[in-house]
DNA sequence: AAAGATTTTTACCCTGCGTTCAGGTAGGAT
DNA sequence: ATCCTACCTGAACGCAGGGTAAAAATCTTT
């Protein structure tokens, strides 16, 4: 019947909602206090419900870190892509990635520490692959910079590094100050430029 | 007896060498693995000793972590003195400050995440206390560089953080990266300077 | 050699937390 | 009424790991 998988896709797509949340507010606790130091009663209340309730989302905690990685990195990647859309030469292309990097609600940043946590040993390294590729892009459009002439003559990976760690270190630091995030990125976006600028 | 002080003094000497190596051991440890996720068993079997020899020369887990600390912003704080008398204006403070603060063997910055593990309140806010202080020298030094002419006029805050956040994310990828701490520190001071410089 | 101080071990307890099991409720379909 | 599916709970298990007490080994002093 048409009407039944109709329905049933509602349902999987109401189910997939909740299961978001949850990943959700995992992370948002990840972030904060770390893996180890997170339970899973955090994580349930967060949520008002029991801590046995989230095995029916998740195989357990490990794989819910696993789940918390990869919304993250699919965040990465659409900043990714989209840099390269808008981006029109390598200097903009790097402004725009970390810009909307460091605006998404999971700080995946502050995440992405944690990935030995992750005990199987394939998704670890698959992890890592993903996430080399996030810092590799940057280290691209330095070169792609340098040649274009919007960028000066340096160490691409290096001046990439530097960069990402500027950005990715804010998430340590945010609480204490009156900024915004706002406000933030866009004077360390004016900072990297200048760090980056040809001649 | 005068023979008697003298040995005694010989005695904790090397007690604190023994008690130093500890920390040192459980520095790695928090810094690798995070606080966490290090058992005691693991500091320590890398000393060769049994867990319960540890709470010879130290109170708890909690008090190990504490002490580590103590060992790291000692090391930060000797930085920033060097830093003050060496330096000639405000960007050869920075400069110097990042040098000697990277090049310490403890990576005191990755340890500097886990202060919250730090379960006494008064310890907690006592060690953030001290940790602002290592961040806002390098904010009073970019003002002592606008006003010298040495660093470009900015929002000196904004400029420091930037800057340490580059230096403490080092450790996160350096593990990746064929090249070492004085190759790296070096081309970044050299980033710095280009992104603090006037004119 | 015996007493005392320092350092380390053996053997154990106990709590917190991840995980499992055995259901139970609500609501739509038949 | 009955059954199915989606979703959730409470109670209990098992074990890793922090912590303790007391014995034992090692070193010093007299």
């Amino acid at each position: 019947m048409a009407r039944n998988t109709a329905w049933k896709k509602a349902q999987e797509a109401q189910s997939e909602m909740k299961r978001l949340a949850v990943l959700q507010e995992a992370a948002n606790l990840f972030n904060q206090k770390g893996y180890h130091a997170t339970s899973l009663a955090d994580v349930a209340t967060g949520l008002n419900i029991t801590k046995t309730a989230l095995y029916y989302y998740v195989k357990n905690k490990n794989d819910l870190l696993y789940q918390c990685y990869l919304m993250s990195l699919e965040e990465i990647d659409t900043a990714r892509n989209n840099a390269n859309e808008v981006g029109e030469n390598g200097l903009d292309k790097v402004c725009q990635y970390v810009a909307s990097h460091s605006f998404t609600s999971h700080e995946p940043a502050a995440l992405l520490n944690e990935i030995d946590a992750i005990e199987d040993k394939k998704k670890r390294t698959e992890l890592h692959k993903r996430l080399d590729k996030a810092q590799s892009c940057v280290t691209d459009w330095v070169k792609e910079g340098i040649k274009d002439g919007s960028i000066a003559e340096c160490d691409a990976e290096l001046a990439g590094r530097y960069i990402m760690g500027a950005f990715n270190w804010i998430p340590r630091w945010i609480g204490n100050s009156k900024m915004d995030m706002a406000e933030i990125t866009a004077y360390f976006i004016e900072l990297t430029r200048k760090t980056l600028a040809s001649v």
